[in-house]
DNA sequence: TCCTCCGTGCGAACCGGTTCGACAGTAGCG
DNA sequence: CGCTACTGTCGAACCGGTTCGCACGGAGGA
């Protein structure tokens, strides 16, 4: 394999030189830098990312912790992971990635080894067992999901709040008064999964504030749990006539509950998700819902980790934490209540 | 941070013996082992890995090149990237991952810049363009999908021919004298995705053999393509009493499908997939599958790239191709044919 | 008593880049 | 004509590990 040394030998320079010509950092004459690409590229020459990364203390890598947790929902994630990369890649970072269970492990041995100029963390809990580490760490952190504590690390989420009330106001103002809001499993929100409630919250207080009667469950990430806890609710709440859902797994699942029940969205009922578009079209989920644009969160999570690491963020530019306004997609499965029996 | 540099002059001793005396290559005092493994601890030393691969060309980074095709089904690909990560982890690599569309690009990269000491690549198309990179590339790869040519690497697939006469033999054993089977887009085959018609030609031949027509189609891998498409071809062969599914984009689009054609499985149609079990209860698809095991795959994969990176495998231990067994796991959507109107 | 051998530890070189300081040559200017 | 300033290049040091060769001291054998 060809070393810089090489190639300065080919070129008849200086090893510094060569570095020079390569880098732009001094000035070098047009012909010289013309023998150094050319030998390069006899040469077939890329610098080592190892010795560059020792001499300048730059990898040019991003570690991304994605935890795979038996109780949450894959595909989903893997949405985040793309916007993370495709996004990173366009900035020309690599990503090194981590689906250890144990999070902590991984992001310590990421940053103790410098493998990584920068790390994103998905999936963050309220009170995440990663943050302290991440905070002891020299290399900056940016993540998805809102944690208690928010110092030294920039955040990205969806506005959850604005979301639970945005699916209420919306089915209000079609006239139903009884809804049911099906969440993520009580497991994530013990764990720590502050978005579940932060929607719910959101959602009864909107729901009280226009007088409509909410029922809000938890439900499985997995079937056949979640199908027979769907119907078990539509059964519980006859009278209901919107169903919202802050579960993926509950709306993959929708489709053959309502089959199995004989119902059609919109006509017996409306129906409101919260996915992404990528996700709606992959499994053919039929329903309105609000937008969680994950690759634009993955996207705007690591062009702010990156400025942080090239620092064009001032060296003490406070940490931003940004909501994304949830945007409400018509798919058609929303309309008037039908006509009481 | 602490270097080695530091380790050596907390604990009295030389660089040299603080290396040694924590790799173990020579032997080293107890009382000076001991002394130095005290300094570790106390400055929370780790050796920094850009340095260690420079010195011994081994990052213990396994490169991982994903591509996400607009015409594939990213979720499965997930699976086997879990597979793979996690497998790669257990053995002490990490993984740095590629989602570029342009698989050959971020190939070079890697192997160039020697941040890798071997590559897994997912998805491999029959004449798969990355395929002379990887093999003019230094570090081993293996694969998981069947190219035309398979010197030089490793390769590791599902037995598509067998899970095709699977399929068949199930469904003829039971009754069924007519079959649809619903294959990838044909545009997945064009780009040289050789497993859908090694699994369809299998198919073909097990049924000319028992006297089965088969109906092959291709399908799309999207909403609301895929579901438009079902719906044609269920109308296309009303005689039709099982269905095949080599298109995880069909399985999942299917129960709604049914559900409009006020269809039952098995009652008025059979369905065999073909996809993993995590997969049929993350979308909650009842229907019976050849298990596709993909984290079995890719934890294969990884575990002969890293023998060989190792050098277990002797040094010109010829390269493998390795089938898995296709095995059919029954969600009951079996059964035998309607009686005849 | 002397030589050999083994167990331990050290010094120095090396991996392949980047970067600082020095310096020769030339141009600009008074 | 001499001084300064600038341009372009080189040599050497450094990043933080690993590893080879060597030296030292004590034990064992002849």
């Amino acid at each position: 394999m060809a070393t810089i040394g090489d190639v300065a030998r080919v070129a008849g320079v200086s090893r510094s030189t060569a570095s020079y010509a390569l880098s732009g950092k001094r000035a070098i004459s047009a012909d010289v830098r013309g023998r150094v690409e050319a030998a390069v590229r006899e040469l077939g020459y890329t610098p080592n990312a190892g010795a560059r990364a020792l001499a300048t203390s730059q990898t040019m890598v991003i570690g991304l912790l994605a935890q795979f947790l038996e109780d949450e929902f894959a595909p989903a994630m893997l949405q985040y992971m793309l916007g993370v990369s495709n996004t990173a890649r366009e900035l020309g970072y690599d990503i090194l990635l981590s689906t250890e269970e144990d999070g902590t492990r991984a992001l310590r041995r990421m940053t103790d080894s410098r493998m990584i100029d920068g790390v994103v963390l998905l999936n963050v809990a309220e009170h995440d067992e990663r943050l302290p580490i991440l905070r002891a760490a020299p290399q900056p952190g940016a993540l998805v999901g809102l944690p208690a504590d928010c110092t030294g690390v920039d955040v990205f989420d969806l506005d959850f709040e604005e979301a639970g009330r945005l699916m209420v106001d919306h089915l209000h103002r079609l006239g139903h008064r009884e809804l049911i809001l099906v969440s993520q499993p009580e497991h994530v929100v013990e764990r720590g999964g502050a978005y579940v409630w932060r929607l719910q919250n959101a959602a009864e207080e909107a729901a009280r504030v226009r007088g409509v009667m909410l029922h809000a469950v938890f439900g499985a990430a997995r079937q056949p749990e979640i199908g027979g806890e769907l119907n078990a609710v539509l059964e519980a709440y006859p009278d209901a006539t919107g169903l919202l859902l802050n579960n993926e797994a509950a709306a993959a699942a929708l489709p053959t509950v309502l089959h199995e029940r004989g119902l059609t969205a919109p006509r017996d009922l409306s129906v409101v998700g919260r996915y992404s578009d990528e996700f709606a079209r992959t499994f053919s989920l039929p329903y309105s819902s609000i937008e969680s644009a994950p690759d634009r969160l993955g996207g705007m999570t690591v062009r702010q980790l990156v400025r942080r690491i090239e620092g064009d963020a001032g060296p003490a530019e406070p940490h931003v934490v940004r909501f994304v306004s949830p945007e409400l997609v018509d798919r058609g499965s929303t309309g008037a209540p039908p006509a009481r029996a």
